[in-house]
DNA sequence: GCGTGTGAAACAATTCACAGCG
DNA sequence: CGCTGTGAATTGTTTCACACGC
């Protein structure tokens, strides 16, 4: 499997392929093309083919690919096969918002501890977890072997807790903080802002 | 103003670029250069001064950008220098949650109406508004000239929601269903999809 | 014929490097 | 001198177009 070369945008496009794929399966759909794909998408149809050549030749030619054979080897690729523990730090509205959309939908991402720096909220329960000190999350990461974080605390204490995270063997990390985390190689980091997106939107209208 | 011309990549770094100009203007930091705003939003000083030409020339030579003045701009292109009414469709754990989220920071983006097409929701309350019925989903975009929508549905629910919100009139849409949505021309869609997000991560672990 | 996989070509974005001005 | 604004050069991404195999 390749690993340096690829770009990291085709990285972000396979995701939204597995999605449109895990659909056809669902639908029992058994062939895809690329041109049907990329629609299903909104990609070209010779995008998905380069994208997908970084990795091997999943298709037939004069047939397409094989749906569930594809789907799970982009799961393979992505390791989207397993499952993945999670820890949550910042137990406000939007960690709390976290916690219940991840355990309502069926993922493959488990939140399995929960850390506020605030010690009003220690102890607080979320679904079946309680809100731990900050104290606590060496020990937790390291018992646990966890590998992925998300980040639900305020702009200005981001960093602090990026960089605790990173020392505790964090490997990435999806942030809600609206400020971009300073992550040492090989540390891996996603920001999620809704209303920066919300902000490219309303510059249209 | 430009407009056709400004490719959407560049859009999208300007929230980013207003952010560090708040944050440094909270601070009561006068000037700044492309060079520092640069290292705090994590691109490269080149990259800011040839974004902002796109709109105009906002900096001063010999000395750099005067914060207060910058984010206002910035403020002025994105049309975040006002409030924006929106709307949620989908009052499950994430529409919930996302309630909760902007409420609880004080954004200049409101919720005004919660709808669901779960008869079992109607009538819920969630913070200080109630959850209604689809069917009223046109009059409430009309009587409040709603622009903006955020979609916490279903996936395979999604695109007739999009459907029913462009014919409704609503031009702009934040949408969270894992699924690329099909508008038309001059309605603009950003997709959140935080699993997609996780994906791209664990690849490199 | 149909649809993949892939070099080559076209296009887009980023960085360079410097003129110009405070 | 310091830093912006910007063409030119570079680098990165997408599309094209076709050889190849089913």
């Amino acid at each position: 499997m390749p690993s340096q070369d690829v770009p990291q945008i085709v990285i972000e496009r396979l995701p939204f392929y597995l999605r449109g794929l895990e659909h056809m399966a669902n639908r029992g759909q058994r062939v895809v093309s690329s041109q049907t794909l990329g629609e299903w998408v909104g990609v070209s149809a010779a995008q998905i083919r380069k994208d997908l050549s970084y990795f091997g030749e999943f298709g037939k030619q004069g047939l397409g690919y094989e749906v569930t054979y594809l789907r799970d080897q982009l799961r393979l690729i992505l390791h989207a096969d397993r499952d993945w523990r999670l820890i949550l730090v910042g137990a406000g509205a939007l960690g709390s918002a976290l916690v219940n959309y991840l355990v309502a939908g069926q993922w493959q991402y488990h939140i399995v501890a929960v850390f506020d720096s605030d010690p009003a909220k220690h102890g607080k329960r979320m679904r079946d977890l309680y809100v731990q000190p900050m104290s606590e999350l060496e020990g937790v990461v390291e018992a646990q072997d966890i590998d992925l974080a998300i980040l639900a605390v305020p702009a200005d204490a981001a960093q602090q807790v990026a960089d605790d995270l990173v020392r505790c063997g964090v490997r990435g990390m999806l942030n809600y903080a609206p400020i971009r985390l300073n992550v040492p190689q090989g540390v891996h980091c996603a920001e999620i802002d809704p209303i920066a997106r919300l902000q490219g939107i309303t510059y249209f209208l």
